[in-house]
DNA sequence: TATGAATATGCAAATTGTTGCATATTAAAT
DNA sequence: ATTTAATATGCAACAATTTGCATATTCATA
């Protein structure tokens, strides 16, 4: 399990709140991270009571009070032991593939149109992606080299998602021909 | 839920018991769909409970008995129904970027260890796949022609493995640099 | 002035997936 | 002769994830 490492990692960085890590995961880190934030809060209640994360609360004017969570000197520890550990390459499980091993039982308009969804999503997400390096391309030397690591991450994210066009565009040729 | 598909559209191309299904799995459909064997198993009998598939139990000479599971009518009816319509993109989870997220943590020699094994795992799998592909290729227009959309799927697993090995060259150049 | 979107958090139930354990046969290797 | 690998299937407990429900505030829009 590490959804709790996903979570200390960004910790790690910054404190937030359980909605602050869900703006994450979904508007920067989807490519490698997702969860729903009924486990996010979850997780977080966990942590604490753990020892790993900590809060205070904090009362906004114009919105509901958050819980902003930071990490402890035992969370960054369990963080540290876990990136030092080997781990087993990722676990894909696609479904989209799945419908398409199995294409001989549609029609291939309708595979033609699921396709085209998926790749304005892919589409959509490289953008972002690409949007995101420019921000931190722009910035000064000793930023970028403080941000080497989740740069890294965001190199695998762009290379994914173009690959995944790549082969989108083939796909289409192939149902076509 | 797809794996109860993903074990209909395998059953659907050719008869097969659990056992069968897992090496498919393993061997061949690895970059798309990943179960463990007491997954399967409770499925291929969930799946026949509904009426999905039934079994044969065939007895072998050399080797355990086995349950040789096909796929009825209803089965296959389930199976153009799901396939008809829309799937959710892919969630992806990936600990490794979680890891390099967080990889002023660790230190150089660790990264770029974890990420050796790392590459090694994706080239092996790009080999088997590029095999696959060749004998493919070897085949005359009416078979490949009846295995268009498995290719497609394959083509997928190709490109996502060169997209991976030609990102990690990037990650370990950033990380040493 | 209602309606929806964004912010913010959470419980409970159900489903899905993993881990640990268990068994039995045959072939090949040591 | 014994061990290991491959074949073949399964239960039970536990962990992780998803779905459904629930609440409350503020801002912008219709």
């Amino acid at each position: 399990m590490s959804l709790k490492h996903a979570i200390l990692v960004m910790l790690e960085t910054e404190p937030g709140s359980g909605y602050d890590l869900m703006r994450h995961f979904r508007q920067r880190l989807g490519y490698f991270w997702n969860a729903k934030h009924q486990q996010v809060y979850q997780q977080l209640k966990q942590l604490a009571i753990d020892g790993y994360i900590e809060y205070t609360l904090e009362a906004q004017a114009d919105k509901p009070d958050k819980k902003v969570y930071s990490i402890t000197p035992a969370g960054v520890e369990e963080l540290r032991q876990w990136i030092a550990a080997p781990v087993a390459p990722n676990k894909i499980n696609d479904p989209l593939l799945v419908k398409l091993y199995g294409g001989h039982l549609s029609d291939r308009d309708n595979l033609l149109a699921e396709l085209e969804r998926h790749i304005d999503t892919h589409r959509r997400r490289l953008q972002e992606l690409e949007a995101i390096e420019q921000t931190l391309l722009s910035f000064d030397k000793a930023e970028q080299e403080a941000m080497k690591y989740p740069y890294i991450t965001l190199r695998r994210g762009i290379l994914g998602e173009r690959a995944w066009l790549d082969w989108a565009a083939e796909a289409q040729q192939i149902i076509n021909k």
